[in-house]
DNA sequence: TACTATATTTAGTCTTAGCTAAATATTTGT
DNA sequence: ACAAATATTTAGCTAAGACTAAATATAGTA
């Protein structure tokens, strides 16, 4: 596997979780800012390599094969978060660059030894969870925080948009994984929400919620 | 820079190191196992990029440029391979591919937080100095214990070859880095040593005792 | 259904980094 | 000093992975 390969299987794998209809030419050049006519032809060769269906015009979609080198590349990306947060001290907004280098190193042991000095982590520093070696994953039931009903509220465990700039935005006005937080108030006229957060309260707007996942607390 | 153009840096550099004349064509094709005529084209191209001194057919030498290069990914080379021994325990004859990778990773913050996690390590796992930020280099001064006369000795420091099988036979036979050295013995017909190894004996080939390095006890 | 807009593929080109075979320069031995 | 051996470069080819422009298929709409 090249490191392009990789990076089309990686891409095709994240594309087909929302939605599971066969991925788009147009929605993989867009994802990796490429071509489509680029990614046609990266596309037949993988169908060659048998690691993604593949019929003209119909989109695409990762065989068992693809699905199991996806979930490698994964893990060895967010495995790679992990130790740069933890064991380089580099912030969580930083880490996804330099992960998107690290993920193709070839070295089985290496990964797995890696694992065990992180002691085993389930998810990244954005929240996701880390492929185990064989592929399985810790599915947590999580709902986004626009989903949560005036009342309810949770502990806020993931971000869907992993950008820095949201990332940094959130280290702003301290909102972090692992809070506690409270839906108080939606706001009918913009969708903004007053919510307490710890002790405090604070008022956050629609596209900030629609980005933080929460799991409900267990009742 | 590409991988490739650093992998050809670093090699001229190493060829560089002993005897100081230009650096041949064929050895670079040898060393890289390549052919000379994809060495002239690269070196061409090297050259374009003030990276290295070419004339046709009078061999090549880095520039100032080339050699700052070449020092960074050294740098790298060998923190990396510090990490695999201290961190993750491979051995020390399994560092070098992973490390031949990972040298390649572009991130400055990277490489300055390793250094900090492996506490700015001298020396990498195989005795060979580790250049720090600016290039600098500790430059031990040692000698091959084949060149020991009998009744000297010291700390054996380093190895000159660090190919696996060399390794694992240092391993298999006891003898590592830090160990206290005496020649007792050389034998006129092969060569071949007798040597005070801690508290034991040993008998070691001439080829053997070629490829240690030995740092001569302070008198 | 037929026309138009959009998505996708094909054809042909480029760059990087290799290769082989042939040409040319340098070095060595007599 | 010159011929033979060796080293190096040139010329021309290849494959991967990109791109643009043109052709074609599919989807949406009147
Ligand atoms: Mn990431
Ligand atoms: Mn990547
Ligand atoms: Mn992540
Ligand atoms: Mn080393």
């Amino acid at each position: 596997m090249t490191r392009s390969e990789e990076n089309y299987i990686k891409t095709i794998f994240h594309i087909g979780r929302q939605g599971k209809e066969a991925v788009s030419t147009n929605s993989i050049a867009e994802q990796m800012d490429t071509k489509p006519s680029s990614v046609t032809d990266m596309v037949k060769k993988l169908a060659e390599k048998d690691l993604v269906n593949y019929k003209k015009y119909q989109g695409v979609s990762l065989t068992e094969m693809g699905n199991k080198i996806a979930l490698g590349v994964i893990r060895k990306h967010r495995l790679w978060e992990v130790f740069l947060v933890e064991k380089l001290d580099f912030s969580w907004d930083e880490v996804h660059e330099v992960a998107e280098q690290l993920e193709h190193i070839k070295s089985d042991k290496l990964i797995d030894r890696l694992d065990r000095l992180l002691k085993y982590p389930k998810y990244d520093p954005h929240g996701d969870p880390i492929p185990d070696k064989d592929g399985g994953f810790e599915e947590r039931d999580e709902i986004l925080l626009s989903e949560v009903p005036v009342g309810g509220g949770g502990i806020c465990v993931g971000v869907k948009d992993s950008s820095a700039s949201f990332l940094k935005f959130l280290d702003k006005n301290n909102i972090g994984l692992g809070d506690h937080i409270q839906v108080l108030e939606i706001e009918e006229f913009d969708g903004s929400l007053l919510i307490g957060i710890g002790e405090n309260q604070k008022q956050i707007s629609h596209q900030i919620a629609a980005n933080l996942y929460i799991k409900l607390k267990e009742e």
